[in-house]
DNA sequence: ACCTGAACACCGTTCAAGT
DNA sequence: ACCTGAACACCGTTCAAGT
C-alpha cells in the first residue's frame, strides 16, 4: 500500500513488492496466484475505507448518492491510479459487496424501481471510477526518473496557469474549420475537477430521478 | 491495425509492430517518439471513421446526441481495445476535434447553455469511452496462449447461461449480510449491452435536457 | 533522413529444489 | 505449507554505427 500511494499502479511490480517484503519476487506466489489477485485484494482494502452516509432515508436519497459518490472518489483519490484495476470488473469483495448493496438500498428507498436501481448502480459505479481514473492520471508526477503521486501540489495557480494555456490553444485552432471550440474556449477551460465532478453527479441524479413518478404531495405535510 | 483488431492493445507492443513490418523495434523509433505516439495516430485513424449524424437540428438534438453516441460505442467496439487508450485523456487529433466541434454546436443548437455543453461533451465522451472500455475486455478470448478478439461470438445462448450463473451467484449470498443484493439478483443480471447502453444514455440526455429551460410552447404549431 | 544490431534495465511467471 | 535462485520469454527505449 504505501508503495502504490507513494508511485502508483505501474511501480506496483512483483518485483517491487517482494523487494519492499525483503524477499524475491517468487515467493509471492504461494500467496497469491497471479498480481490480479494481489492487486484485487488491495483494492478491496481500499474500499473498505469507505464510511457509507447512513442509512437509507427516503427524503434524502439524492442527497446520499451523492455523498457516496464523492466519498468514493475522495478516497481514490487518496491511493494513486488504483481505481484503474476496478474499471471494468464488477469488484466482488467483501466490502465492495456492502458498498452495492448499501447504494440498491437507497436508490430503492426512493422509489427507484429495482431495474433503474440496478441499471443505476453500474451507471453511477462507472461515473465514479472512469472520473476518478482520469483525475489520477492528472497526478502524476514525473521526477528524475522516479513516479511520484501527489495529489495537493495543484495549487490554484497551476491550475489556472494550465487553464489558461489551454484556452489559448483552442483561440488559436483555425476559426473556419472549428468555430465552435474557439469561441467555447472559455467555458471548456472554466471550473475545477470538483465542480466538474458536481455537475456530472447532478446530471446523472437528476437523470436517475426523472424515471420516478413524483408521489401526491400530502395536503399538510408535518 | 490489423494486429490491434486481432490480437487487442497489449499485443501491439514495438516489437510486434516492426515484426509485421519486417523490420527492428529499433527502425520504429525513427518515425515516432514514443509508443504513446503511434497508439495516438492509431486512436486518431480510427476516430476518422464515425460519420456524424448530420447538421445539428434543435429541434432532434436529444436524437443526435444519442446517436453520436451509439455510432461511437459501434466503433470502438470494432477495434478491440484501442478506447483503452483514449481513456483520461483530451484527444486532440484532427478527427478527434472535428467530434467535439461537432457535439458541441448539437448542444448549442439545443438550447443548452454554453457552460453545461463544455460539460456535457466531458461526461458524454466519459460515457461512451468507459463503456466502450468495459464492453471490450468483455470480447476478450484466451485460446492457446494468443488472445483474440471477437464481438460476435456472444451469441445470446451465452449470454443467457452467463447471466444465469451470475444470478446464482447473487441469490447464494448470505441472505442476512445482503438482502438486497440477493432480492435482486433478477434486476441485477437483467439485460445485454445494448439496452445499458441506452439507459445510460437515455440517464445522462435527460440530466443534459432538464438544465434547459423548456421554451414557451406556440399557440398553434404549423 | 532513415535504418540497424546489440544492449540496457526492466517485466510476470514457472519450476526444480530446498526447509 | 512456504520459500528460494535461476531461468524463460518477453517489454520500451537508447545508442553507436551504418546507408
Amino acid at each position: 500500500l504505501p508503495l502504490l500511494d507513494a508511485e502508483g499502479l505501474d511501480a506496483l511490480t512483483m518485483r517491487r513488492v517482494a523487494e519492499e517484503l525483503g524477499t524475491g519476487p517468487a515467493s509471492l506466489y504461494a500467496h497469491v496466484a497471479h498480481k490480479e489477485d494481489l492487486v484485487a485484494a488491495l483494492l478491496d482494502r481500499i474500499i473498505g475505507e469507505l464510511e457509507l452516509p447512513g442509512e437509507p432515508d427516503s427524503k434524502r436519497w439524492q442527497e446520499q448518492v451523492k455523498e457516496f459518490a464523492r466519498r468514493s472518489r475522495a478516497i481514490y483519490g487518496r491511493h494513486a491510479d488504483i481505481v484503474r484495476a476496478s474499471i471494468g470488473s464488477i469488484p466482488s469483495g467483501d466490502n465492495a459487496l456492502h458498498m452495492i448493496e448499501w447504494l440498491l438500498s437507497v436508490l430503492l428507498a426512493g422509489g427507484v424501481s429495482p431495474q433503474v436501481a440496478a441499471w443505476g448502480v453500474d451507471i453511477l459505479g462507472l461515473y465514479i471510477t472512469a472520473t476518478a481514473y482520469e483525475e489520477s492520471l492528472e497526478e502524476l508526477q514525473h521526477a528524475g526518473g522516479e513516479v511520484h503521486w501527489s495529489r495537493h501540489d495543484r495549487d490554484p495557480t497551476t491550475l489556472a496557469a494550465f487553464q489558461e494555456e489551454v484556452r489559448d490553444w483552442f483561440e488559436t485552432l483555425p476559426a473556419d474549420r472549428y468555430p465552435t471550440l474557439v469561441s467555447m474556449a472559455g467555458p471548456l477551460t472554466t471550473g475545477d475537477d470538483d465542480e466538474r465532478f458536481e455537475f456530472g453527479l447532478e446530471v446523472l441524479v437528476r437523470g436517475i430521478a426523472s424515471t420516478v413518478s413524483e408521489p401526491r404531495r400530502k395536503r399538510r405535510s408535518r
